[in-house]
DNA sequence: ATTCTTACA
DNA sequence: TGTAAGAA
């Protein structure tokens, strides 16, 4: 496992850490290895509000473990030809989805 | 040193 | 889409 949150890299032991709890991020290199994408393709997706990673430290994007399984799906799409104004229309459908969802299990709990 | 934004090819 | 300059 050569993968770990911010803190491996020979860095000190107290590095970055949560305001209180101990939720650990990468920084947009490590994503960007972990992923093996350019940096420019992970601003681009934050530009496209695929992800939207916190921000702190001098608007440093801090990925969190969550927004990199997301990133995945994405990055993966591209691999498989998507382009970014399709990987929006992808989310637009899911949104849509979602909301339907919402809805059907709004409307099973209102009719009893 | 690493990342950020903006701009260009 | 990938890379560069200059700032933080």
């Amino acid at each position: 496992m050569a993968s770990a949150p911010e803190r491996a890299a020979g860095a000190s032991d107290d590095a970055q850490r949560g305001p209180a709890h101990d939720v650990p991020f990468y920084t947009i290199g490590q994503v960007a290895t972990l992923l093996d994408v350019p940096q420019a393709q992970l601003r681009r997706l934050d530009d496209l509000e695929v992800v939207q990673p916190e921000r702190s430290t001098g608007n440093q994007r801090r990925y969190t473990q969550d927004e990199i399984d997301r990133l995945r799906e994405v990055i993966e799409l591209t691999d498989e030809g998507v382009t970014l104004p399709g990987i929006r229309k992808v989310l637009e459908l899911r949104r849509r989805v979602d909301e339907l969802e919402q809805q059907l299990a709004d409307r099973d709990r209102a009719e009893d």
